[in-house]
DNA sequence: CATTGATCATGT
DNA sequence: ACATGATCAATG
């Protein structure tokens, strides 16, 4: 394993550093970057991802835009069991709450992060450490235009609720891919929002998800699994 | 047991 | 405060 603080400059050098990792553990990978796995998993969230990143030669860390911004990528790792079905959803982005009224999809951040993704699945199983979990076959992906369009009708549909100012009415049960839920520390988080009169107001930050189903349709269909 | 709502860590 | 990286844990 060799670290590549370089950001690859082609789509096929990031598919190459990322093959490099199938069958790894995180404890391997993070041996040979001298980094620590933490033990208690409560602890560990988003562990995985930063790891990857730094292996992978990820340059937008905490910006509103695809992880490899020389080539447009976004890196997600994916939380799988042994029968490669995703543990987890995935986190996307932010929900703008405020000055929402004109974004489009074809500019929002949804259709930017989805663009191309690198996926990389890890399988997790119960119990077991951190440092055990194993990178599975990593795939660049981009959105078929079904899968576009579907996602695309279900952003449409949550962002016209959200800039109606009817946040409070959008829950996770909204959407069919794309499903808006709580992001922040705690329930008592408060940003700021537009109320449905239009005027300045607070409300928990919100982020957009892809649901499970979504990415278990990716590697089913990629990967011939049942 | 799948899903929703809550939560943890870190950088700007 | 807001953005990133996600997973935990209560609930139906």
């Amino acid at each position: 394993m060799k670290r590549y603080p370089v950001a690859p400059t082609t789509e096929s050098e990031l598919l190459e550093r990322s093959h490099a990792l199938a069958g790894l553990t995180l404890g391997e990978i993070a041996e040979s970057v001298g980094i620590c796995v933490p033990h208690e998993s409560v602890r560990a969230k988003g562990f995985a991802g930063i790891l990857l990143e730094q292996v992978l030669g990820a340059t937008a860390t905490s910006k509103p835009e695809p992880d490899f911004q020389l080539i447009g990528v976004e890196l997600k790792s994916l939380p799988i069991n042994a029968l490669g079905k995703p543990r987890e959803s995935t986190y996307v982005c932010t929900v703008p709450l405020i000055n929402n009224h004109d974004i489009r999809w074809e500019t929002s951040t949804v259709k930017r992060k989805l663009t191309r993704v690198l996926w990389v699945p890890i399988v997790v199983e119960t119990d077991a450490p951190i440092a055990d979990r194993r990178i599975a076959m990593p795939l660049l992906w981009s959105a078929s235009v079904d899968e576009e369009a579907a996602l695309r009708h279900d952003w449409e549909e949550l962002m016209d609720m959200v800039v109606m100012g009817e946040l409070n009415r959008v829950s996770a049960h909204h959407g069919t891919w794309l499903q808006i839920r709580p992001k922040a520390a705690d329930s008592r988080a408060r940003g700021r929002s537009t109320n449905t009169d239009g005027t300045p107001g607070v409300a928990l930050p919100r982020g957009f998800y892809l649901r499970t189903s979504f990415t278990s349709k990716i590697l089913r269909q990629h990967y011939a699994l049942p």
